[in-house]
DNA sequence: CAAAAAATCAGAACGTGTTCTAAGTTTCTC
DNA sequence: GAGAAACTTAGAACACGTTCTGATTTTTTG
């Protein structure tokens, strides 16, 4: 079932695998320390040269490893929700659940794929599990605009972005440790909800306050000196 | 004037802003590469260890060079507007024109920042400026409540999260190079509206909604390609 | 089976941020 | 002015990500 590759590639196939278990082991055990790559390669039982060879970078690796870890669409699709709006919020926190479960692991993660930065390996994700995701949430805010809970004069785009870049620097605070894991989900959240609430319809606010509320309320004991010290750089 | 220092105190503040110039030249000269601590030593005319003498990290003199930079608090005071809800708009106008009036000056920093993570001196700021400028957008946003454009019933500290949030998100992408710079400040613009939309009253909208507007009008151009690369990292 | 192609390997090497040591120089203190 | 304290200095050293070389092993190709 798997011959119509050559054993060439299947032995290169089982190498890669083998490397992103190491990482991912090492993560687990050793937190952030000791990831480094010589230490990788020993542990892979491979030589430091072949992670290059498979991957291209340090960075790769980890990006692979946080692919390899998550099963986000396929949980996703088996979502199910009352309305649009709700469907927006159980999704985000499903995404996040991930993070807040495992907040150790995912720190590491996050802080290693910040610090190694290559000039074109750029961005937080592979190209292709980008659009994958950004397609799913693009799709659940033209179903909210369709169900007549956002005015459609806004471009759906325009509010994607915002929501993306309140997951990009909550994510980054949190990675940084300026943000606390207990409140990570709820302020994303609530960011969500004030920007859809921003241009929703009447029925659409309505539906939101109650996402509001519940995220407010897990908001309460907010300290403000986590406040002080988020990302907020003028 | 300065003899209440003593003459090493003052050889030392001599230093160190003869190393906060090398590096800020350095960066201008040969943007992004060759800034290394070797280099910055040799410019600065002292010693590889001085630097860490007198910052304690390669992170802490890019600090060092971001913060002497800018004069936000300064040219902030002067700023005269109609209402309190244009006034949160031209103060972050004004904290973005640094960015997209020297585009690879500011990328490289911010670039420099995000690479070198130390386990405690985290932060895109120093402690003491973060309080300034927070305090700043924490005042323009509760005027803003108290002149009734924004519902009293949103806690300010988490309205100002969200939007500390889309700050950050906007300026890592933008960093990383998925974000152009002619659509950085507009589409923060358009988040923070967004937001302070959600928890405007009826008259705060209107006048949100011309910011809004504009903010579309200069994103009309908007590729598609651009926000796939965005940091929508699920 | 033999030649060619592809990949891995061990190991050295480069430049990096950072730390440390041992000497030298300057300033403060009495 | 003499001694003590504070800093800088040159230089080595460490671990790191990354690249390169040359030899070796394995798979494919004919």
């Amino acid at each position: 079932m798997a011959d119509d590759l050559g054993k060439r590639e299947l032995a290169k196939a089982e190498r890669r695998t083998r490397i992103v278990q190491a990482a991912r082991n090492l993560i687990r055990e050793t937190g952030d320390t000791d990831l480094s790559m010589r230490m990788l390669a020993q542990r892979a039982e491979v030589s430091l040269s072949t992670p290059y060879n498979l991957f291209g970078s340090k960075r790769a690796v980890v990006l692979a490893v946080l692919e390899d870890e998550r099963d986000f669409v396929k949980r996703f699709r088996r979502l199910k929700t009352s309305n649009s709006i709700q469907r927006i919020f159980a999704a985000h926190e499903l995404a996040f659940s991930y993070y807040t479960q495992d907040p150790e692991f995912y720190r590491t993660l996050w802080r290693a794929l910040l610090s190694t930065t290559s000039e074109d390996d750029m961005g937080l994700a592979t190209p292709e599990r980008l659009a994958q995701t950004r397609a799913i949430w693009r799709d659940m805010v033209i179903a909210a605009a369709k169900d007549g809970y956002l005015r459609d004069d806004q471009p759906v785009d325009l509010i994607l972005q915002a929501m993306a870049h309140i997951t990009g620097g909550a994510l980054l605070s949190w990675a940084m440790g300026s943000q606390s894991t207990e409140h990570l989900t709820p302020s994303v959240g609530l960011g969500y909800a004030f920007c859809l609430a921003g241009t929703a319809t009447d029925t659409g606010r309505d539906l939101l306050k109650t996402s509001i509320e519940t995220y407010q309320k897990s908001l309460a004991n907010f300290a403000p000196n986590e406040l002080i010290r988020s990302s907020q750089t003028l």
